[in-house]
DNA sequence: CTGAAAGCGCTAACAT
DNA sequence: ATGTTAGCGCTTTCAG
């Protein structure tokens, strides 16, 4: 059956009722219709193969059923995971999910807001490559369309909602358990801090931490060469202390793997290594890599069910959402 | 400025122009404007932040904007990297990208084919769960909505386009570097092969390889226990005869990673390892996993300007479009 | 319980 | 070069 262009309108005729009680008919409306009727709409929407425009319904209700995520790098394995979480808390009430990847591109991203605003989304999870607030994104605000922050915060404290992991907890947790395994020097690798308010977070609350033990020795971007941490790694060795690195985060380790690799050294014979994210390969690498995994389907889920709450209740006051890091200790570290 | 309900007719007002030149400057029509009425209409849009409402546009001009994808399973690494491809070439031609994920479940995928039918998506890129079209499916060819097929077919072959890998190629040069390396007995691991073809194309492959070259000896699946595994290996290895593993994607690796974490064997002086996949830990698990790489974001990308293509000329006839794989020599097989 | 009619915001003839 | 008008397909008063 050709449905290209059923309407409502073809359904009433072939049913013989008014378009008013097709359109009862889909919505389930409360003044009920008879048996009868409901019967014979049902069984011309069967035969037509009739399917609702969704334009045609968003244009009057003025509710698109559609919600948007922009992420900062889709080839970031954080970011399937999240989305996962948000596609199945969004799929359960009912909404689509259109996916906008910024390519850590503030003006790419800047574009793909200001689509999505005129394709009149109900709600956003944004993980924001920029520190402050763009055009859209304002635009999107004014218009007052519930916007959830996930990850990264965007001008510092402002008035949208937050869903990211407890960076300080998590990093403090790491450090204690390095700590606690006897290492004594600790180098931090991270990728360059600016754009994203939560690997700042982690890095200050490195730092932070040499005030209470003197450990942290040296801080490598990722920014720098490869050969630049082998050489950094190398320089600790020659010191009789325990030496582990510690990464920010899944990318950041492969970059760190890359040069254990380089330098033959063994872990964590010689050197001790963990990090921040709990990929799936983790429990095979080295015969293990101890992490602190981020609670990312969960974190996706909450961001999103967050968001529909606050699509329904406009009202309720921003917050932030801070969730807990949780130790996995493997083999690398002990 | 509160733009929450600005429209053309609202613009054309304070611009003193009627909706329709609005219109015209908002698409830039070809029956120019005066410099000057186009001038206070950018001024009026400007002052009112008007944002040109999607679905009234689609309404009339039938066209969304609007590609989906579904994918089998969002948390296999294989579908963000294809995404990522789909998502650009989408976003350069100016499309938005919605996103489902079924789950491994067919009657979820029937679920979100049904929504997007209703959203009135431009098209569809489609990895599959299901062997034979579901009624969803179908009905979604018969509106004329052009779908890709990727990584996997529906109904054999069928009327559908379809880009995939080149599964046989990749098994023979999987095959092929074992042999060359001199391995004489082959562990094949995959996933149960019901529900995706390109799973039994490979495994299919494999079987085949037999008649000339009577080398592979057992195929394991994934749903039996890890324990079948570590079996399955510490009885070919009581062999004289040098032996690998052979994995079918990425997650079939991590499984058997897990056998031989428990048997103990060293990779590769007591056995041979090597995947079809090149996820981003390759290079840095047991000094690196021989490897065929998919072109994953090529074909995310292929996938998406065929349809691009093809929603321009509905009339082109589908075709099949095969990628090749890649062969990346790690140590693994060294 | 059901139908008639008025739009939602936009575009595309058709006029002028 | 610009304005008028008639819908796109649906929901929703308001009557009956």
């Amino acid at each position: 059956m050709e449905n290209r262009k059923v309407t409502i309108a073809d359904v009433a005729k072939r049913a013989k009722v008014s378009p008013a009680s097709v359109s009862r008919y889909l919505n389930g409306v409360e003044g009920n219709l008879s048996p009868d009727t409901a019967d014979r709409i049902r069984q011309a929407i069967d035969e037509m193969g009739y399917q609702p425009n969704a334009w045609a319904r968003s244009l009057k209700t003025r509710r698109s059923g559609l919600l948007a995520v922009v992420a900062a790098d889709l080839s970031n394995s954080y970011v399937p995971s999240v989305l996962d979480g948000i596609d199945s808390a969004a799929n359960d009430a009912g909404y689509s999910l259109i996916i906008g990847n910024a390519k850590n591109d503030q003006s790419r991203e800047a574009m793909l807001l200001e689509r999505l605003h005129q394709q009149r989304i109900e709600g956003l999870v944004l993980q924001s490559t920029a520190e402050h607030s763009s055009g859209p994104l304002r635009s999107l605000m004014e218009s007052g369309i519930p916007i959830m922050l996930i990850d990264r915060s965007v001008d510092g404290q402002s008035d949208l909602d937050l869903v990211a992991l407890d960076n300080r907890g998590a990093i403090s947790m790491a450090l204690g358990h390095l700590r606690a395994q006897g290492f004594s020097q600790i180098i931090y690798v991270t990728d360059p801090p600016d754009m994203a308010s939560s690997r700042r977070e982690r890095e200050l609350a490195v730092m932070a931490s040499r005030s209470s033990w003197a450990a942290v020795r040296v801080v490598v971007r990722r920014d720098a060469t490869p050969a630049a941490l082998v050489e950094a790694i190398g320089d600790l060795l020659t010191d009789s202390e325990r030496t582990a690195v510690l990464c920010s985060n899944a990318v950041a380790t492969l970059y760190a793997l890359d040069a254990i690799q380089a330098g033959g050294w063994a872990v964590p014979g010689e050197l001790g290594l963990m990090m921040v994210d709990n990929p799936d390969w983790a429990p095979y690498v080295l015969g293990g890599i101890t992490s602190v995994a981020q609670p990312t389907h969960d974190l996706g889920r909450q961001a999103a069910m967050r968001l529909l709450h606050r699509i329904r209740h406009p009202a309720i006051p921003p917050m932030e959402m801070r969730l807990p890091g949780q130790l996995i200790v493997r083999k690398s570290t002990q």
